[in-house]
DNA sequence: GAACTTGGTTCCGGAAAATGGAACGACATT
DNA sequence: AATGTCGTTCCATTTTCCGGAACCAAGTTC
């Protein structure tokens, strides 16, 4: 196991178990020896990539990786033009908008922007969410293939919210709900109370797909004024697809991850 | 020079060159062989804290810096607690605000969140700026000794901001003047038409200070309002201080980095 | 179209660093 | 004083890393 890959393993399981561990808590966790657990951490601080906590001893985030870590999908032209027309639209509009991307069965958000009308949940650059379980994530499930759709949700992952899809069949319905509209909705899924509507666009070069969104409270904003944001995300993304290509609109094509 | 080395070395030339690099550039640019970077590049890109474009074989940031570095700062009472305050400031003004740290001779921002005044300028987590030159550095620059203000602004760094002071003596007497009110004001100073306000505050636990500020458009906030907005930092900065202890009032103390 | 340049990869033996069991130190709890 | 928890240090052994050189693939240039 190289020394890379220890470093590496503890800021996974730091990326799922909370922004804190000791020394022990990670030797067990990752089935190290106490010494190398211990050697490892001590290193990665002296190193920027983690911080002590000078009281408890126990290792912290590094601000290196929050400097470096913002810069994800820096420089990919498609991404920074939608995040251009969606902070536009945001302004015209205050809803809250974002962009994310699929990887796996979740979700990662990559850009957002926090709306002004109340909304309680705020989903920062790298939070991770389940991708059958919301309009942004669907619309991005919806550009595979039937196969691979198949492939990635057998066995069809529990989630204890009402609203989200709970079988691969349900799924599939509301995939082809996305592909016939090109857009997809979603309301009271996988956050409760928020609503949203979304639409996959694809860089042509790389065929990475990624989600523009819309959030918003599902209580406060009706099916004429959704269907409303939904055409503008549809001008967005005809927009950026005569200005890179084409973005999509063909056949399913692969997705990110 | 242990592998580890190797890679932080690298994404910290990542952090200022840009997010993205190819084998070449990072091998002259860090002076190190062809053959290492190479392989150093391949093995992170394999572990997941790099990307590979595809089409240019170029290397990117990869996904799990984003989702690791944004937990930075995440689990620290006094923090949370502040970024909560803020949140409510901007529900009920509609200005920027945010929270950021004194680190070196920069501040880096670690929370933050737009208004829905105009701004040009976002300030996302992970910024960087030099903390002599807005209101939020000065703040915690204030908490320094004399003795290590000097130190650290000597030589004193260039500029080219009108606004910015353009000297240590400069810098000290705007420092003087934010230790008296018990808050600073910049305006027009590292960004263009930015005005802000803030407040810092300190982890009696730690010793470890932030600054809470508030930003907005120098051109459409006058005085009096800006008076009312560090009325209402030093509120928050008073509730917290009571909450958490102290916060500071007292003779400076060590500021973080 | 042959000779260069530029960007990246692979090989492999010597050098250097990581590994991990064990012993140890510092606290808390019992 | 004994026991448990948490972290560190030691050091012989193993493993990995290092880096010059050779190599490959695409362009450029003459």
């Amino acid at each position: 196991m190289s020394a890379l890959s220890n470093a590496v393993s503890i800021l996974r399981w730091l990326r799922q178990h909370g922004p804190e561990a000791g020394v022990s808590e990670v030797a067990s966790g990752l089935d190290l020896p106490k010494s190398t657990a211990s050697r490892v951490l001590k290193d990665m601080a002296a190193h920027g990539l983690l911080e002590r906590d000078t009281a408890t001893a126990r290792y912290r985030v590094g601000m290196l990786l929050l400097e470096v870590g913002r810069h994800y999908g820096a420089g990919q032209p498609l991404l920074e033009a939608a995040d251009e027309a969606l902070a536009e639209l945001t302004r015209r509009t205050g809803y809250a908008t974002g962009i994310s991307l699929l990887n796996g069965i979740d979700v990662v958000v990559l850009r957002s922007r926090a709306g002004t009308h109340p909304l309680r949940v705020v989903t920062p650059p790298g939070t991770r969410g389940p991708a059958w379980a919301n309009s942004t994530g669907r619309n991005l499930i919806a550009r595979l293939s039937d196969r691979e759709i198949a492939r990635r949700f057998t066995p069809f992952p529990r989630l204890e919210r009402p609203n989200a899809p709970q079988s691969l069949a349900d799924l599939m319905q509301r995939v082809a709900r996305a592909r016939a509209r090109g857009y997809d909705e979603s309301d009271d899924e996988s956050l409760e109370g928020v609503a949203a509507v979304s639409v996959a666009v694809a860089d042509p070069q790389t065929g990475d797909a990624v989600s523009l969104y819309v959030a918003f409270s599902g209580l406060h904003v009706d099916r004429q004024r959704r269907r409303a944001l939904a055409g503008m995300l549809l001008e967005i993304k005809a927009s950026l697809a005569a200005r890179f290509g084409d973005g999509e609109a063909d056949a399913p094509r692969r997705a990110h991850g």
